[in-house]
DNA sequence: TCCATTTACTTTGACACTCGAAGTAATATA
DNA sequence: TATATTACTTCGAGTGTCAAAGTAAATGGA
């Protein structure tokens, strides 16, 4: 098997990894990646706005509100009118959901961060340097991604 | 920023790119990377079972059959009772799905094979051993996809 | 041979993610 | 003030996914 082969069956691996750890994650802790990732986003500031959430998801604010709905349902995320400009909804993080976030194993990342970290300083370097470069082969160079191992969260470099 | 961000950040895009691929598949071509994995394995021998399909997608029957109805009502693909063992549907391509396959632009893994082949040996050589190596780091080692960029296939290694 | 088991697939009902289009409410602007 | 823009929700729809239950066919004893 060539080499282009071998390339395209690793690319394969890891993604096939990040999502049975989709499955691993609802099983778990109840919530489903894609609402771990809008809780992510509320939690950073502790509040935060559907049109944020779209933004950085890159999904329509339409799908935004049913996610949001998920949230208020299980008693993860409040909504509450902006005091300031009332055509806005803070999205406010609960209790309840800090706790998902905190006891939520993660279970992807942290594996591969633990054996990221007993690898050898120059091994570390070399492996970003070759992902990097994989990732600048797919196009993907123009997006600046969070370091969450997660579907969904998207910035734009140039993002006004 | 440290190594392991950097090395998280690059699988986010790599992930991320896959991801916008897939809408772009479904944009252009007008079929979701998921119907188009299972018509890749369709085409690869002409015919096939639900079961195979099942077995090499790590997807339930059931989905499996809600995914053939879609194909063939788009024409894609036919149903037909094996003759061997009645209890069997085999699962045909048909011109249109075969024409769809070989038009759909696949632009990902397109773009990703351009740019590897450019690569000189050695660094082919470097990135897959990286690869590789993150994706073992991700535990996702016991598994063998085939060499296509898609969500779905997958095949265990100790395959009965 | 006959019946129980296994195998292959479909049906049903359910849930999650996603969107576009249309609607509501509030702010900004000309 | 009238119009446009912004922020969000609602509605209707498509896709992917599964578990459980059902149908039909083959297989393997007794």
């Amino acid at each position: 098997m060539d080499r282009l082969d071998s390339s395209l069956i690793a690319l394969r691996r890891i993604l096939r990894a990040t999502e049975l750890f989709g499955r691993e994650l609802k099983q778990v802790a109840g919530i489903t990646p894609v609402q771990f990732r809008a809780l992510q986003i509320i939690a950073e500031t502790g509040q935060t706005t559907a049109k944020e959430i779209s933004r950085r998801m890159r999904v329509s604010q339409a799908t935004v509100t049913s996610l949001v709905d998920k949230l208020v349902r299980d008693g993860m995320a409040l909504r509450e009118k902006s005091a300031l400009d009332r055509r806005r909804t803070d999205i406010n993080i609960t209790q309840k959901g800090r706790q998902t976030l905190g006891e939520a194993p993660d279970p992807l990342q942290q594996r591969f961060v633990r054996k990221f970290s007993e690898l050898q300083d120059w091994e570390q370097a070399m492996i970003v340097a070759n992902l990097e470069r994989v990732a600048a082969m797919l196009d993907a160079d123009d997006i600046d991604a969070s370091p969450v191992l997660h579907s969904g969260e998207i910035k734009l470099t140039a993002d006004p």
